[in-house]
RNA sequence: GGGGGCGUAGCUCAAUUGGUUAGAGUACCGGACUGUCGAUCCGGUGGUUGCGGGUUCGAGCCCCGUCGCCCUCGCCA
């Protein structure tokens, strides 16, 4: 062992340690000078431990001390003293290091920011600089704690028997779904790979190959916008299982979790998760990923809506549409006259509501608010009969085409369930949202899509004609869902080509497109494919939920910024001329720009 | 692609209605100090107000454009 190597982390030592001599090695936290004494805190991922210069002891070495400066990296050799003021605060705070001897083994220019557990610099300097940020406690936190995360459900799948398959990442794209991010071949003059949006075909076609049981820790690409909970590289708990029905995926999703979870974050999930059919999960919380920590469930009031004399009430049931509201508990007191027109209205407009109406219920249980006189007396009674409310409550409806009803009226209770304090953070509740419609309408070109993927299975396949209802039928599609985010989704898939041809050409893909573009796929379902599901789990989002972070870059190690870009590597960049020319690629339009010429940092 | 917010010292922010030499805290440098723990005290260095243009006697502030970051709608099978 090198003289300057480490006897023990930062973090590492306690009273029991004191007499004996140690060597730390870390990076300057904080140092404080004192004249003839000079404390320095050092810091690595383990700790933090005082060490102490002293002049009288050794004249040199304290001057050596004193030029010392935040981020340096040191190894100093010393004697554990026990400390006559113990530091609480501070797992080490009981014991000091008395350094004996020093060696820089890298100096630091001043940090470009102070690097603090609770961060004062801006994230865009953070990211920049993220390899300082990285020395942060919850950064590293976070870290770690998706690692021993991954590592516990790694242990578990493997112990139920899957295997750990790679697949590609030069792929070829595939229609439909999100934009492909490309790579262009040097090779093929005109051709292009693509990243995968997720290892689906691959992981039906291990099943095809006997695999059985197969799950991979895979990176996946989507060129789409980015949000706080999406980044343009993510990663998935991805498995396929063979000769299994919804059951048997659903069960080691949940055992695993509930292993993961303990494992890696002491949390105990409650068991069974909820399993709630897609359409009673809209029907109750307006989306297919309710938060179910909290109840203020969606009320259809459209028959007493149909009688009432509120023409808006009367339109929406008359033309189709729905009028549902939500009863706040209490909401009477808590939220003012300003907070539901100007907040929630604002909320209901933004979510496509033409507005929303609402009423108190007084203690009289008389409604007072902007539908008070149209449900005076009896109608009124009725109304809170339907929407279970007591006085003190707050009513809020929503009256519109159901579509907007649901959206608008999931979104309010959010974020009332916010305003309530009723989604308790250290609170998770895990659902199973099933059978998904197979297919829903493309707002673009008016035809029918997949809502989940095309190889899903239909229930009860060679019953039901798509082209007569296509919006009823369902798939056998199930997501999993947490207070609220979607974490992951999945499906029993088809494993017969005339199955899966008959859904690509309800989709538009015609025999010549299907062919050429998923030809390899139909063929192995020539050979023998056994029946076989899945399901990816958004890493990230899970990890980011369970450690309560405000966004999904807060437990990702180097992660992009809004506009997909690396503003430590200043990814994405121009490349040069003769790159180009390799790969047969000219430049047209915006990116001739000369602006353009140094990528995204320029 | 649309909407909103932000951009001033290394960092975090302030700067009256458009008006004198753009301030504070912190970091950094120097000094004092033998027990601190975000030490304290004294002094100092530090500015292309993101960038470009315009209006004005005068712009950090107003207008136009542009770049970057964050949130969001669309988008994300």
């Amino acid at each position: 062992m090198a003289r300057w190597q480490r006897t023990h982390t930062c973090g590492d030592l306690r009273t029991d340690h004191v007499g004996s001599e140690v060597v730390l090695n870390g990076w300057i936290e904080n140092h404080r000078h004192h004249g003839a004494v000079l404390f320095v805190d050092l810091r690595d991922r383990y700790g933090v431990t005082q060490v102490v210069f002293e002049q009288e002891r050794d004249g040199a070495l304290f001057e050596r001390g004193r030029r010392l400066g935040a981020e340096d990296v040191l190894s100093v050799r010393g004697v554990v003293n026990r400390r006559e003021q113990p530091n609480p605060d501070r797992a080490t705070g009981e014991i000091e290091v008395v350094v004996t001897e020093l060696e820089v083994l890298a100096e630091s220019e001043p940090p470009p920011f102070e690097v603090l557990d609770v961060p004062e610099a801006s994230e865009e300097l953070r990211m920049r600089y993220r390899y300082l940020d990285l020395r942060r406690r919850p950064v590293q936190e976070a870290l770690v704690k998706r690692a021993a995360f991954v590592t516990a459900v790694r242990k578990h799948l493997a112990s139920l028997g899957f295997v750990d398959i790679e697949t590609p990442v030069l792929t070829r794209s595939t229609p439909e779904g999100a934009r492909d991010y490309l790579v262009p071949s040097r090779v093929h003059p005109g051709s292009f790979y693509a990243l995968p949006q997720s290892p689906q075909i691959f992981k039906q076609l291990c099943m095809v190959g006997g695999l059985d049981r197969y799950y991979q820790i895979a990176r996946c690409f989507r060129d789409e916008d980015l949000r706080a909970d999406r980044q343009p590289e993510f990663t998935q708990i991805d498995l396929e299982m063979s000769f299994v029905e919804e059951n048997d995926v659903l069960d080691v999703v949940e055992q695993t979790m509930v292993a993961a979870f303990r494992e890696a974050f002491g949390i105990e999930l409650a068991q069974p998760f909820p399993r709630l059919d897609y359409f009673e999960a809209v029907s109750r919380y307006g989306n297919d990923k309710p938060d179910l920590r909290f109840g203020i469930e969606l009320v259809d009031v459209g028959a007493l809506a149909a009688k009432s004399g509120f023409q808006v009430f009367r339109n929406a049931v008359e033309t189709g549409g729905a009028v549902k509201g939500l009863c706040v508990p209490g909401g009477g007191e808590r939220f003012s006259r300003k907070d539901v027109e100007k907040d929630l209205g604002g909320l209901a407009g933004a979510y496509g509501a033409k507005g929303l109406a609402w009423a108190k219920v007084g203690a009289d249980g008389a409604l007072a608010g902007s539908i008070a006189k149209f449900f005076e007396g009896a109608a009124g009674h009725e109304l809170c009969g339907v929407m279970g409310a007591k006085p003190g409550d707050l009513l809020l409806f929503v009256a519109d085409e159901l579509r907007i009803v649901h959206r608008a009226l999931a979104e309010l209770r959010l974020a009332v369930g916010d305003r309530l304090g009723l989604r308790t953070p250290g609170e998770f509740r895990f659902a199973w949202v099933l059978n998904f419609p197979m297919f829903e309408r493309d707002d673009e070109t008016g035809g029918w899509a997949s809502s989940h993927h095309p190889f899903t299975a239909p229930v009860d396949w060679d019953l039901e004609d798509y082209s007569a209802s296509p919006g009823t039928v369902r798939s056998r599609a199930y997501d999993i869902v947490m207070n609220g985010w979607e974490l992951g989704s999945g499906s029993i898939r088809i494993h017969r080509r005339e199955v899966q041809e008959r859904v690509f050409r309800f989709l538009g893909i015609d025999a010549e497109e299907q062919q050429r573009k998923f030809g390899f796929l139909l063929d192995a379902f020539r050979y023998g494919a056994p029946p076989h599901g899945g399901i990816a789990l958004g890493v990230d989002r899970l990890i980011t939920l369970a450690l309560g972070a405000p966004s999904i870059r807060d437990v990702i190690a180097f992660p992009k910024t809004a506009t997909a870009t690396d503003l430590m590597c200043q990814a994405p960049s121009g490349v040069s001329a003769r790159q180009l020319e390799e790969l047969h690629i000219g430049l047209s339009g915006k990116a001739l720009r000369p602006d353009a010429e140094g990528g995204a940092g320029s």
